[in-house]
DNA sequence: GGCCAGTGGTTGGGCTGTGCAACCATGGAA
DNA sequence: TTCCATGGTTGCACAGCCCAACCACTGGCC
């Protein structure tokens, strides 16, 4: 294959993908969307960060984010505590509930990953999540920080 | 990296591909959203199908394909032709246009593909389309056809 | 002190994409 | 003919998103 053409099976099979996990997530937990487990994915690697923090990550309208914490919050899966030092601030925390309900839903998508990667040689494995890591950390419209 | 940190690594990143491919889309090309475009693209290569296919393809249910589609019969760009052996079925084709503009986006596209895989090896490419070929033909609750 | 631009966050409005369920028309087999 | 399966459309509701307007607070400036 060459470059030309591995770019393009690249985007295409990127946008499928795309699509195939939004559809099969709802499904899977219906008490957490995608977009709040990855919401409080990221809250529980940084242990607590801003609402604004997660828009920019995400390249998200900070709108966005405000109503997915809100039901979050509504959800007593994060909670919001103002900062000390800037009060207009709200810092997001996870609850114990949302740990625990992040751990689940955490660890049922992992099963479901490595059984349909079963098949797949570890090194391949190894190969796959080094090209996507390089992928997303790249530079480009889509840019996190 | 393990197996089950690869795995892990896996969907973390392609859940955050998917999430930013949904925010850029749009914006790119305000004529062709990201599902027109792919829808466009299935029609393009396998040169005409029905809409029950690409909702099979695609994990969509026909309720949204058929809108997408009236959608892009609206606009000019494909067209349904009724098929000749089984007077349900309307086949779709790409028009004229349709193939112009499915082309102008493609290459656009591809452009900031490129631009953003440009310092990656020839065969790192290659590897990369390889992998992502070969997830999305896995079977699983995503399955395509 | 007071003023004002900048920032974090919320809310209102509207759009797109989606699934589910109900429906219609055709096909095909009992 | 009757009945079920299949391709497709439509009504309905909901999630997710953005934009714009807004409020509260900060920090620099007069």
């Amino acid at each position: 294959m060459n470059a030309a053409d591995a770019v393009e099976t690249i985007q295409r099979e990127m946008t499928v993908f795309a699509r195939r996990a939004r559809a099969a997530a709802g499904r899977m937990h219906p008490e957490l969307s995608l977009v709040s487990y990855t919401l409080l994915g990221h809250l529980g690697e940084s242990g607590g960060c801003r609402a604004t923090d997660l828009a920019a990550h995400y390249a998200l309208d900070k709108s966005t984010v405000s109503r997915q914490v809100a039901a979050l919050e509504r959800a007593g899966l994060i909670e919001r505590r103002p900062d000390a030092e800037d009060q207009r601030v709200l810092v997001l925390h996870l609850t114990e509930s949302g740990r625990r309900i992040l751990g689940q839903v955490t660890e049922s998508r992992r099963a479901a990953f490595r059984e349909r990667l079963a098949d797949w040689p570890a090194e391949d494995l190894s190969l796959f999540a080094d090209c996507l890591v390089r992928y997303n950390a790249g530079s480009g419209p889509g840019r996190h920080d």
